[in-house]
DNA sequence: TCTATATTTCAAGGAATATTGAAATATGAA
DNA sequence: TTCATATTTCAATATTCCTTGAAATATAGA
C-alpha cells in the first residue's frame, strides 16, 4: 500500500459517520447492506450517506454492487488488511519493537519502559 | 481503545505532514528527535510543525520530553499498538475473516472471492 | 409509457483544519 | 541581568470538509 493510499484510508476512517458505516458493514459481513438500510440504521439522510460512501469507496475500504433497485455495500477486506499491514510494516514497525500483545510487565527492552521511566 | 480515541488517531495520521513526522520518529527510535531537527528534516516552519505535533500528541501517537533547550519527540508505541489493535479487534475483525497474510489463492471462503466474482 | 422506489449528484452555506508570520515563553550561557 | 537559541502560541487567512435540500438517474412494476 502506497503512502498516498494510506492517507486516503486514514482520512476515510477519521470521521464519525464513516467509522460507524464501516463497523455496520463489518457486522453485516459479506452479504452487505443496501444504502437505504444503512441510512436508516445510522439516522442520516440518504444524500449525506451517499457522500460518505463515496469517500469510503475512494479509499478502497468498501465495495458496492447493484441488486435490482438497491445498491448493496460491503466492506472491502483487502482494503482494510492493506491498511493494517501498512501500520504494522511500512509505517510503524520498521523497528520491530511493536507486537500486538498488551505491554507485558516482564517484556524485554521494550521502548514502553523508557517512556514510563520518563514520565 | 475507545472509538473516540481511534477517531483522533485516524485524523492525526490522515495528514501528509503528520504521517511524515510519525515515520521520521519511528525511524529515529526511542531516542527521539528534537523539534528543530524535525522541522529541518521535513522542510516546514517550526510553527507549522508545532501545530502538527500538538495534534499528534493529542491523539496519543507521540510523546515529548524536554532536554535542555530542545524538546525531544518520540513515537508513543502504546498509542500505535492501540490503534492497530482497534482496527484488528474492535473495529474491523469482529468477523475473524481478516488475517494479515496476502489473499492466498487457496484460501477458504474468503469474502475476497465473492468480490472478484462480482467484478 | 407512467409512476414509485432507491440512490446519487449538485450547489450553497457552514464548520473544521492548515498555513503563515509575529509575538511570547523557557532555557542556558556570557 | 542580558543575550541567543529552541519552541510554542496567537490571530488572520486560506483551504478543505461536511451538511442540507432540490434535482437528476436508474430500476422495476402497473
Amino acid at each position: 500500500m502506497k503512502e498516498s493510499q494510506a492517507l486516503l484510508a486514514f482520512a476515510a476512517l477519521s470521521q464519525d459517520t464513516r467509522l460507524r458505516v464501516v463497523r455496520h458493514l463489518v457486522r453485516a459481513g459479506p452479504k452487505g447492506v443496501p444504502a437505504g438500510a444503512l441510512a436508516e440504521g445510522l439516522s442520516i439522510s440518504p444524500s449525506n450517506l451517499s457522500f460518505h460512501l463515496k469517500e469510503l469507496d475512494r479509499a478502497g475500504i468498501i465495495a458496492a454492487r447493484r441488486e435490482a433497485r438497491s445498491i448493496i455495500y460491503t466492506v472491502n477486506y483487502d482494503g482494510l488488511r492493506g491498511l493494517i499491514r501498512f501500520l504494522l510494516e511500512d509505517c510503524c514497525a520498521g523497528l520491530a519493537d511493536i507486537n500486538l500483545s498488551p505491554p507485558a510487565s516482564g517484556a524485554p527492552r521494550s521502548s514502553a519502559r523508557k517512556e514510563r521511566a520518563n514520565a
